[in-house]
DNA sequence: ACTTTGTAGTCAATCAAGTTGACTATTTTA
DNA sequence: TAAAATAGTCAACTTGATTGACTACAAAGT
């Protein structure tokens, strides 16, 4: 494969091609330190989950999709052993969704690696453009959204 | 919401909801065009269709998804009226898939809608930091796939 | 020539991540 | 204190994918 077929990519096909770089490589690496039943579905609720725990409706709210989605994704999470459900101290209808010791060792797991492939692609495009890149980025995410900030702000971890 | 928000944002969530903030804000136009039936799973099939048409086994191995998957995407598409599967000229084994004149109306709003969106951002961080911006994530896509360009290359639209 | 092997496509069952609607158990409010 | 709102779950469905089994045709090898 030459390098031609990439110079002729458009936007939404740098950005869409990018992010899954990104999301493959995590995932890949994840694997192998024997994180292979975490998903990139359940990346950004251990965001919102860390580190004082979050209701299923908070979950829902920060992720935009529904609760029984998150109800779904909690099972899953819970027989795998990441994250326990806890009765809420206050009220009695609600739980609180917090991470287990193995919750905690995947998220630092995460954070470490993340850190790294940013730090490579850094090394590849210059720390300057890098911090060009991720301005310019946050102005678009940030413009594209007055307004009408919605359910569709869905990041992945 | 400020925008305090957005600046805590990291790469991953930046190229997340950049791509969807583009992609949601396509399908919103197209919708409006009435094409609400074309989803954003569609888009990438249509780039591999263009100009010439395509067998099942060439779309699969350009979206990097099974052959099966392709078939009932253009099931629907077929069904939708965006295209039609022809008989393969030279071999009674296969198909190909082509645009019909819907097919290509959709093409043309998609075209259209996203030199728009990519005009506005240009607006927004300036004509150079774009060129910038696609530079930078070429490389970075390059970068991260020599050596394993794999079925993971799938961009939408 | 014709049998073996390979290839293009479809059918069926399943999975993953989401949806809507109905329901229970609580809490809040009028 | 009765009525309305809220937190969570259950069940059924949708969408975009998967694997496995199958049919029809093509290409190669004796």
């Amino acid at each position: 494969m030459n390098h031609q077929v990439f110079n002729e990519l458009d936007l939404t096909s740098l950005l869409s091609l990018s992010f899954s770089a990104l999301i493959d490589e995590l995932h890949d690496r994840l694997r192998e330190l024997g994180f292979g039943d975490i998903r990139p579905a359940h990346g950004f609720m251990f965001k919102c989950i860390t580190p004082n725990g979050a209701t299923g409706i908070e979950l829902a709210e920060y992720l935009g999709i529904t609760k029984q989605a998150v109800s779904k994704m909690v099972d899953y999470l819970e027989k795998s052993g990441y994250v326990v459900r806890q009765t809420h101290p206050t009220d009695k209808r609600g739980k609180i969704i917090v991470l287990t010791e193995r919750g905690w060792l995947v998220v630092k797991a995460k954070e470490k690696i993340l850190t790294e492939i940013e730090g490579g692609w850094s090394k590849n495009i210059g720390t300057e453009r890098m911090q060009m890149l991720k301005e310019d980025l946050s102005k678009l995410v940030f413009e594209e959204n007055t307004g009408k900030l919605s359910s569709r702000l869905r990041p992945v971890w």
